[in-house]
DNA sequence: TATGAATGAGATTTCATTCAT
DNA sequence: GATGAATGAAATCTCATTCAT
């Protein structure tokens, strides 16, 4: 326990390092001697336990997301309906990025365009989440909750998209405030917009016309 | 005029090799090397034609943004309607990325996270195009045209954060198939969602009238 | 006269800005391109006029020092004995440097480490005027207005190391203040101690020795 | 110790082998290649130890200079009379420049032309040494030694402008002959004209004796 | 003669990465 | 396992210089 605990904490050490460099950085701005630095250890150290500058990057979300997105899933088959499932998926992202802003800079300024980090591992869990709000769409235009008309993965593109065009502003904008919580007023508009529901639509009635003479 | 000719010509050689390779491989990524091999022209001339990388990269938006915007904004005072003013911007960025990728690229990839970018010139275009849209949404709130508890900043992200989402998977997977026109969908689904509901909604019905006696 | 008038003056108009330059920056820190414009014309046109960035280096003193050299060797016959012939060399050295700052920085600084110069043309004229104050120590040596044993050599360097490094700390000081005429005083000590005169100094006095057993 | 050697070794060898090419070359001229190939290091290592090419320059005078100004100082107060303490700086110079050539030539060709030398921290031993100069001297009039209507400045710009120009002289002409201790002679002639009068100066004084009968 | 335009040739500098200890 | 020290490999950028017009 001793060695491994201890082992265990380097690594850690300089993730967490690495994960504020970058995020404050960028990775290419970003130097393995600042992340040494700011982990107090040496440069070498660094390729003791990861190949490169890359491989470095890459393995830092594989902690982070998948924490969350396990979650996510664990909690999944708890949840009824398609709009909840959405929404709890929705907030798990918020939060995530919320939560963790360095690691939200770095996934989207720098990971999300990388595409070896699409094909690499350390992306799985983001893809798993992303499967996830896919199904419940695809569960609720089945179930009648949504329009059959919609295209899911339209829907789901406008619920990312959002998320990461509000975290993204605000990275860049120096994340001055902090992020309000506009999961449900974007989700009030979506799911508004896709719903199938008692009230009928305009375009939905039934127009009785006066006979013709 | 010959020479003017010539020089406004090799100007926009590299221009446009640059911007190619940006696009190909990044900022960070590309040389000047490679751009000048491209263009056909020395290391040395491009650094006669713009101060740094980086001011090269810059100078790339200028022009093809700004003619975009300009178009844009020349129409504007001739489009009716929040609606239709939405609309028009939202299909002049589809366009815009849909017919320049390697632009679209540049921009969704590595312009948009460059901070001193968002401070130079050539965004200038991006953002008073953006600045219409937010126009036209409040436009609406106030016309009654649109609920007026939406947040007009929300519904501005929600549109460009889906039109980058989807250009920039588009990106990332390779560019393989044609980007779909998804503006009218995602149009409906928006402002579906941020209609003000006892407006009927009549010029979105397709009435099938029952055969006549 | 048009075409040669014109002609010179563009020569001489490049060799200004030339002395400007170099002597505020320095050789290696001037660059054609600032020359150029200085002159007002362009850099091609300097490369008419002179071969290289070095020949036109080596040009700069070839107009300034002859002038004031000959100005000395057609005075020199007029002027009589030693004192004065060195006396007169050392104020034109003065005046030649005061009277043209950037000229002396420029020799200062950049031409006396050039090695190449030294063996250059424009080189002949300094050369001839250090002549011009060995042969006046030497012949104060031989006419008995010297003591003998004084090497003409080390005298000389005495007076243009004084003076040399007297302008020399005027530059790097900035010329803020104007140099004081310091050419009497300096000749004064350095006469002084080489002088053979009639006051019979401590060393020439006659002993007179008590009548030995 | 041993890697403390080992570390010290590299940077003395780097010192040595810019001293000797700076030296040769002059500080433009050379090349941190050439250096690096003289000192058996690659570029990137001199980058190690000197932060840029100016660095390294400045560095050098830092360890020579120092040592032999530290010398003087110690020795100082163990001389007495103005005259000694002015022939004991005198020597250091002469030392100095005469044991240390490439040092000699470096500083007089290169360093002392450079303004920002002048303000950095390795100039300092040198302005000290030159202060001990102006404070003998200044001693010597206060003491009644030499005349009181001297300006010791003007004195001390005789000695090192003197010194200076036979070193300088020295190394343009390619450092053939050995350079003969002129600094007696020199002071000779000096002090032989700041002198007050009514000191008899009978150590100077060779004594012919009359034939006795 | 004058020059705008183009470039060859290098120089400095930076860093990720390696390796002996 | 940890690291100090060293470096290979490039990349950006600068300028003196050339040449067609």
């Amino acid at each position: 326990m001793g060695n491994d605990y201890r082992s265990k904490d380097k690594f850690s050490v300089i993730i967490d390092a690495a994960l504020e460099v970058f995020g404050e950085k960028g990775y290419y701005t970003a130097t393995i001697s600042e992340i040494a630095r700011k982990a107090g250890v040496s440069e070498a150290t660094i390729y003791e336990y990861f190949g490169s500058k890359e491989d470095l990057l890459f393995a830092i979300p594989g902690e982070i997301t998948t924490q969350a997105v396990e979650f996510l899933e664990a909690m999944s088959p708890y949840i009824k309906g398609a709009e909840n499932k959405i929404r709890a998926s929705a907030y798990g992202y918020f939060n995530l990025y919320k939560n963790n802003p360095d690691y939200s800079s770095l996934v989207l300024l720098d990971l999300k365009h990388n595409r070896k980090f699409m094909e690499a591992e350390g992306y799985q869990a983001v893809k798993r989440s992303a499967a996830l709000i896919l199904d419940a769409i695809e569960e609720g235009v089945r179930s009648g909750e949504f329009a059959e008309d919609i295209d899911p993965y339209l829907v789901r593109s406008m619920i990312l998209g959002t998320i990461e065009h509000v975290f993204f502003r605000w990275h860049l904008k120096g994340r001055k405030e902090e992020v309000a919580d506009f999961i449900d007023p974007m989700l009030g508009i979506i799911l508004g917009g896709i719903k199938r529901d008692g009230q009928p639509r305009a375009y939905q009635i039934n127009i009785t016309l006066p006979p013709q003479p």
